[in-house]
RNA sequence: GGCUCGUUGGUGAAAUGGUUAACACAUUGCCCUCUCAAGGCAACAUUCACGGGUUCAAAUCCCGUACGAGUCACCA
């Protein structure tokens, strides 16, 4: 028997080849230094902070560089499917705005170079199995797991490499016949391609990032097919899509790199040209004193679910991933603070080459000054779609307040020195809450300072808001007319004064000031007591006057 | 165990043979100040995992050692 009547047994229905596939993908029409990318995840599990990165580097690439990016569903394990991470996947994407330019989700595909999902790809790696088969390049194996687990266990326990290889390719040289007759026999098998590599032999390819790399040719005969759904392996499947699809660069992790002699040899088989590769480092979690492997079971960051429900900017977060991808983002965004991110000419030569820690005090200053520079309005509507999905009382809460929380968020925001206290939409409201005054009733903890007497504190509140309190008061006046009340009542309204001579007052006017500001908020510690005075307005204070009379 | 990659301060890192090892975050202190935040100023690696070598000169080149990571599935 032939090897193309072996491979017609295998595959009768197969008739397209892939010269017939060649034509129907023909190279891309695209400018000089153009790049094809793609992202390519598996639906195994949700999406985390490594994909991201993976995601991000690839839109950086393709939209700097006038390419494109498109979304390959690497569905071949489907025992290990989870359900809705795919729908997760796209749903992340859309969030953080790096959308794919072709790709295929519910029913609808977009782009010329699909289908976007491999499973539905099934004849195309057939077309390709089939013609290796034809030419002498596979071969079915008829190894079972039980025997494949023995072999491992011999290989290893005498020392040798682990693998099929050499005599362990027990059907590699079995006649046609004799393989024919055990399929039409109806036992299972798997496609192996034939090694012809030499593992005593090096070749050399070049990572973008890392640089030329030496590495053993391979010499085993992985498996290419799967038996049970008769799926290509992701080694195949790699080999068959990035070439199809024209892609130029692919953006992988370094996990990836090991196997990068068999990916070279099934190029060359088909006399493909490889893509470039550029193998990203690890993301890495620091654990009490060890360093490991960021891990989506015990680090909630890990997951992009987390940044959501904390409520970081999806462009504060995208530029915290640039900045440990890349280590020249930190630099061009501070000389280019308005621009796009995808504007950043990613340079493969200046990722790190070692794994690097994802700091979440980094992201939080990152975030701080995102923030900082919305208007008071976009971050409230921001914070309302945050809070409306994640707080429910929240929700109501700004909603029913809504002129006062934009007022609130509004102070010192303005100008070239705004305030950085928010670096997440949910921790806007640890910090605003004494606003709302049904929380407000809800436990009153006044943290007086140096003031604590409630008969002073009273006193100073309505000799105040009696004689002195005028709600169209510039900030100056009102500041006049507090240290003037304030030196009345034997306080110092001066510090430098205060400072020589302390025993000559009461105290001073930032104590007096923290008086008024805990008897309105019970905090010791908020933005300007001037704007939240008229955020509250005379009436709400004189409520608050009373509640702490009857409270403290 | 084989193969491969890596190792600069608490974190991300710059510097690719030339002389005080950038910068950002974090931390600490001071200043400013009605508190807080912000801002300003300063401190923080006598040293680049370790040991050799090359050189007038090494974090940077070479060799070795140690440590860390990845991978060695019909998982991706």
């Amino acid at each position: 028997m032939t090897n193309q009547e072996l491979a017609d047994l295998i595959f009768p229905n197969i008739t397209k080849t892939p010269s017939d596939y060649e034509a129907m993908y023909p190279d891309r029409n695209l400018s000089e230094g153009a790049k094809v990318v793609r992202f390519a995840p598996s639906p195994t599990g949700f999406m985390h902070i490594g994909n991201m990165m993976s995601a991000t580097i690839n839109y950086v690439l393709a939209r700097s560089s006038g390419g494109v990016f498109y979304l390959r569903n690497e569905d071949t394990d489907q025992a290990r499917s989870v359900e809705g991470a795919i729908e997760f996947i796209y749903h992340t994407l859309n969030h953080y705005g790096i959308n794919p330019q072709e790709y295929e989700f519910k029913g609808k595909t977009v782009g010329n170079y699909g289908p976007y999902i491999q499973s539905e790809r099934i004849d195309i790696y057939h077309a390709y199995i089939k013609y290796l088969i034809s030419i002498g390049k596979a071969y079915p194996c008829f190894l079972t797991s039980e025997e494949l687990t023995e072999i491992r266990e011999y290989q290893s326990k005498s020392k040798k490499r682990i693998g099929i290889y050499g005599r362990y390719a027990k059907f590699r040289d079995v006649s046609n016949d004799e393989a024919a007759r055990r399929i039409k026999n109806g036992e299972k098998f798997t496609i192996r391609f034939r090694s012809e590599g030499d593992f005593n032999k090096k070749f050399v390819f070049e990572d973008l990032t890392k640089g030329k790399i030496e590495m053993p040719e391979n010499d085993i005969d992985v498996p290419i097919m799967k038996s049970e759904n008769l799926l290509p392996t992701y080694h195949f499947a790699h080999v068959v899509d990035d070439h199809l699809m024209r892609t130029t660069h692919v953006v992988r992790g370094e996990e990836w790199m090991s196997s990068v002699p068999i990916h070279y040899e099934l190029f060359k088989a088909f006399s493909f040209k490889m893509p470039k590769y550029i193998h990203t480092s690890l993301i890495l979690k620091k654990d009490g004193d060890t360093i490991r492997k960021i891990s989506k079971r015990k680090d909630p960051e890990a997951l992009m679910f987390f940044y959501e429900e904390k409520g970081y900017p999806a462009l504060a977060v995208i530029d915290a991933v640039l900045t440990i991808a890349n280590s020249n983002f930190e630099e061009w965004r501070t000389n280019n603070p308005l621009k796009p991110f995808y504007e950043f000419s990613f340079s493969p030569k200046k990722m790190s080459s070692s794994g690097a820690l994802f700091d979440l005090d980094k992201l939080d200053n990152i975030s701080k000054n995102y923030i900082s520079k919305m208007s008071a309005e976009e971050l409230f509507e921001q914070y309302r779609e945050w809070a409306k999905k994640y707080d429910q009382r929240v929700y109501e809460l700004i909603n029913k307040y809504k002129d006062d929380t934009i007022l609130f968020l509004n102070i010192e925001r303005e100008g070239k020195k705004p305030r950085k206290d928010y670096e997440n939409y949910s921790s806007i409201f640890s910090k605003t809450w004494y606003l709302y005054d049904e929380e407000w009733n809800r436990e009153l903890k006044y943290d007086f300072g140096k003031i604590n007497n409630k008969e002073e504190i009273v006193k100073i509140m309505e000799e105040y808001l009696n004689n002195y309190y005028n709600k169209d008061d510039t900030e100056e006046e009102w500041f006049n007319k507090i240290k003037e009340l304030c030196e009345d009542m034997g306080y110092a309204a001066n510090m430098k004064e205060y400072k020589e001579n302390p025993e000559k007052f009461k105290g001073n006017v930032a104590d007096f000031t923290t008086a008024i500001r805990v008897l309105l908020t019970t905090s010791s510690m908020t933005p300007n007591l001037y704007d939240i005075m008229n955020i509250l307005g005379k009436d709400r204070m004189l409520k608050r006057l009373e509640i702490f009379k009857n409270n403290y």
